[in-house]
DNA sequence: CTTAATGTTCAATGATCCTTGAACTAATGA
DNA sequence: TCATTAGTTCAAGGATCATTGAACATTAAG
């Protein structure tokens, strides 16, 4: 059976849960990984380093159930993916400057994360 | 007793915490009041719309202790304050994209509420 | 001095959060 | 078929959250 995972359709996306979302460092580091991984998708598996596999699956939850991450799954594992342009078109500007903020502050923040394309630069 | 109430300096406030305390219909809609009320300060009387004494106290000393707001006490009153330039600095553009997402999504948002200077206007 | 105005502090309560380990499901591969 | 991989679900636990009412502190005003 073709389970699909519920997403709230952009017009649901609230604010606060949004924030709340963002609010947790584990939550943080996940989608400012994401970001910097361009529109590649990535697995649960590959943020293992931040938590257990049922602590990434709470967190993935929480992000996909505030509108702020796409999975999709495939196989055995699922496919994540930053809701870009829902949330721009939502909140214009907003998750750019998250993302570009915790290239500052971020713990997590380490050198040895991928570096891939720069963030809010498209 | 000139009694001053603890701020984190600039460069100790964290996007976590930020981000954690912004995640509430209550503060967001505080905080989105005192952006539309410009340079001005207001006091915590002007919010017991959305609570109870007891309850503004506990959400302004929330918005303090996270570095985003300023608390002034002045005679009986305490006048608050957006640390707009200190998010500014340690977050560029993350306030003002907050403020602006407000307008589109808040509850607390309605027509009798005091309309002052656009935000992210200056 | 007395009263009113403005907030704070405290203890209690119920709700929500995050983590853990064990058990489980579903898809893949030998 | 049998084992492996990838992730979910569940119940339990401790921690933090948001609200309430009562008591309190401080300042201002009469």
């Amino acid at each position: 059976m073709t389970d699909y995972l519920p997403h709230p359709p952009v017009e649901y996306i609230a604010l606060p849960a949004v924030l709340t979302a963002l609010g947790d460092e584990t939550r943080l580091a996940i989608i400012a990984i994401l970001a910097r991984n361009g529109e590649r998708a990535m697995t649960c598996g590959q943020f293992l380093q931040f938590g257990s596999k049922t602590a990434i699956s709470y967190h993935v939850a929480k992000l996909r159930e505030a509108g702020i991450i796409h999975v999709r799954p495939e196989g055995t594992k699922r496919l994540l993916t930053l809701r870009r342009s829902d949330l721009e078109s939502r909140f214009p500007g907003f998750l750019d400057t998250v993302i570009a903020s915790t290239a500052a502050t971020l713990p997590y923040n380490s050198p040895d994360m991928p570096e891939a394309a720069q963030f809010a630069g498209e």
